[in-house]
Parts: structure tokens; sequence; C-alpha cells
DNA sequence: GGTTTCCTGTGATATTTATCACAGTTTAAT
DNA sequence: ATTAAACTGTGATAAATATCACAGGAAACC
């Protein structure tokens, strides 16, 4: 891990929030606020530690955790660049109810709590520019949760691969950055399921996977499956 | 459906959020604010509708609902007085995406969301006040649905009862307020599955039920039910 | 009060999914 | 390059759950 002071002024990975922040704000921000990059693998923030700081993720991927019964690790989501993380325990909570794991080397931001409460209080539309962002992660989350709930593995393993092809890297061709049993825990299902309906969409055309590239050839096929579960 | 309007200065009924808000604040909420009263079996709000007001629930039991795939009810959780109902999609989007249907009768209050805003951008404290009520919120349905998706159906039937129990009429005896249809619309099952995990918790003697009356005989049993899944 | 409609309980069966087992592949480490 | 460790693919079997079917109860509606 390497550290250094920052100035928000300049930051090319604002958040939406922080756009609308004054300088004077942003150089509050940047006082309290301490770059550095993680690599591949490691650990930003474990499940059940103390809250004490807001993490802004600049740039990378990360996988949101918690422990399962028998303590198996289920993924709740993949976090991209330009997020904070665990904004819902840090305000609903003083202990963090998810892990953050690095699914590539990162860049992110620790900023001390009670400067970015300073600047909720003073800055209402900042915090209500977090809110809004807030509230859009809830449906998306509550969404695919619910949705999860009453599909079948197969619908769950095609949302599981839109998702990455949609959302995370808008491109038809990714590498996935999760083995199998990670999907697995991601969709809430075996490693072994997950492996077979790899094999089923792979025999029938709709995808094709090479070591861990993943590249669908029938996105209509593929949305098909989703909906129908 | 009768409805009057608003005096937010003595309202007994204030959420977390107001309290906190000065008598000139609540005034402009109070002008903006109309109370009404719906009856059971009534929906106050459709998903799908286009947001046009906040809504709060002052007193009385609503269950939160999505339409599943082929149309299925699929109720995300059921809300007790002092609570604003939709805030996700009212910030985070601009149509809704859970419907409200009355489970008892009910009295709330529709406030013009031009006002709510209002209050939101003049009073920082009042719009913390409502992340950290959201926040809490989220980590509390995260805990559930994540849960539910590792658990076995007599665990989150478990879960069901508790959560009546414990939560939502805080007394070991209760009246359910939904048809096993319901229930099994809640825990994500079917509602033979459900009749038969009642039936099995009745014979074990952990439950009594009568009509729609349950009464929870042995509670460190059901936590154990719950526990392992 | 009688009829209709919705709700509940439970057996039998079919479907889905997990688990076990193990061989073949890829990746990482020396 | 070689070995070890982790990951992947797939069959066989067991467990969980849904679905179908139907009878008996409760509630609601003239």
């Amino acid at each position: 891990m390497v550290s250094q002071e920052n100035n928000c002024r300049i930051c090319q990975e604002k958040s939406c929030a922080s756009k609308v922040l004054s300088i004077g704000n942003l150089d509050i921000l940047g006082n309290s606020c301490r770059t550095m990059t993680i690599s591949k693998g490691e650990t930003i923030l474990h499940e059940g530690s103390l809250t004490s700081h807001v993490i802004y993720l600049r740039s990378g991927l990360v996988k949101e955790t918690v422990k399962g019964i028998d303590s198996q690790e289920q993924i709740f989501k993949i976090i991209k660049g330009k997020t904070y993380l665990g904004m819902s325990s840090l305000f609903g909570d003083t202990i963090n109810h998810f892990s953050y794991k690095a699914l590539s080397d990162l860049t992110v931001c620790h900023i001390e709590i009670s400067a970015f409460k300073q600047l909720m209080l003073e800055n209402a539309e900042f915090t209500y520019k977090i809110m809004e962002s807030q509230c859009k992660e809830n449906l998306h989350n509550y969404d695919k949760l619910l949705k999860q709930g009453q599909k079948k593995i197969f619908g769950r393993l095609a949302d599981a691969l839109l998702y990455f092809s949609e959302d995370i890297f808008e491109n038809k061709k990714f590498t996935l950055p999760l083995t199998q049993q990670e999907v697995a825990n991601f969709i809430g299902t075996s490693r072994e399921s997950t492996a077979r309906g790899l094999s089923n969409f792979r025999q029938n055309g709709i995808i094709s996977v090479n070591n861990s590239v993943v590249e669908i050839l029938d996105l209509n096929c593929l949305k098909q499956v989703s909906r129908t579960g």
C-alpha cells in the first residue's frame, strides 16, 4: 500500500456527489483524505470491523461480500470505480456489514468520517446527491435480489453474465474476474451447478469460454434465458 | 379515503427525521401535507406509477410488494407506522418500484415532493436523519435477503415468524396479517411448503396456530431452526 | 341460513438442485 | 521445467422443493 496526500480540487475521478462541492469544501475533503493503491487480492475492509473512514473507490474492481451460514462467502455485488464503499454500514450502524476485497489493483481514498459528516451537514446538496446515488443502487440491488429468489439457476447465471457484460465491462467479451466458485457464491448456488450451466450455454452456442475469457455470442437467447428463469 | 389539512407542529407520530425540524420547517411541511385514512385491502401506491408524493405511514400495517415473473406477487417486507414509503424510488428514479397495500386500516400523509425536497436542501440535519434511517433499513433488508437465499424453507419460515413476533408485533402471540399464500410470497416458496412447515412446527410443539392466531411456544427451538436453515 | 368463494392441509409425484466422487486442466511457485 | 495447488467438467446419487390433486374449513355475500 502506498499512501499520499490528496488534492481533491484536481481529482479526475470525482464522485457525482463531490462534483457539487465548492473549492472550499474540496479543500476540507482533501485535508482529510489519503489516497492509496491496493493490490489484487487484498482486503480493504473486513465485515465486523468498526466503521472508521469513508472509503472511496477511485478505480478498479471490488467484490462486496458477507459471511453466510457455515461461513461460506456470499458475494453481494461487484463494484467498479467512482463509488463509495460501505455507506449503509457507515450511516446505519457502527460496524461494517460487508467485506470489500480487491479483484484488481485499486486506487482508493480514505476520508475521515468526521470531515465527511461535516461536509454533509454544511452542504445539503452534497448530502442529497449522496442519498440519490444510494437510492439508485438500492433499487438495483433489491431488484436483483428479489428476482434472484424466483429464478432457477440458468436464469441467475444468465443474469450474472449480462451483469458483467453490460454493467461492469460494457462489452460482449470480457475476462471473468471471478472463479466459478465465486460465481456460484454470487448467484447463490453450488460450484458444480455453475459449471454445468456454463457448459450448457457453451454447448448451445450462447457463449464461448476460453480460460476465463467469456464472449456472449447470442445475446437475445441469453436475455431470453434470463427472463424465463 | 378521508383527507384533511395537517398541522405538523402537533403531530404525535413524527418521524425520527421530522423531529429535528424547526417550527418554521414544520409549517412548510404542514402546508404541503394532507392526512388521510385508507382501509384494509386498499392499495396506496402502484408499482410502475410515477412518483409524485412522499408518503408517510403514520399508523397501520402495509405490505410492500413487487410483481415477480409470471406476475406473481412477491412480498418484500411488512411496514409498520412512522415510516416513509418508497423513498428509494422517490430519490433513485421517477417511477415507483414497489406497490404498497394496506394490511389494516391506515393513517397516511401525502407530502408534496417539491416541499419535501426544499426541506431537505434547507435542512441538512433533516436530510442526514432521513439518510440514516434509510441506511438502517437497507442493512436490515440486505441481511434478510442474503440470508434467505442460503436457508432452506423451514429456516425461512422460522425467520418470518420471528420477524412478526419480534419486529412487528413485539409479542409471542399475534394474529398473522397474511394468508399462507402471502407468507409463501414473503419467504419465496410455495403455499404448500408453507402449510407443511407450519404443520411441522405445530406438531413439534414449537408454535400453536388457531385460525390466524399464532403463538410461539418454544422460542429457543424456533431460533435454532432459523439458524440451522 | 345457504351458497359461493377463498383458504388450508396433506398425499403422490415430478423437477430442480446439492452433494459426492474423481479425472483432467490451468495457474502459481520453486 | 517440474511439482504442487487450485480450478474445472461431468457422472451418479441423494435431498429439497414444486406441482398436481383433492377434500375439508372458514369467511363473505346475498
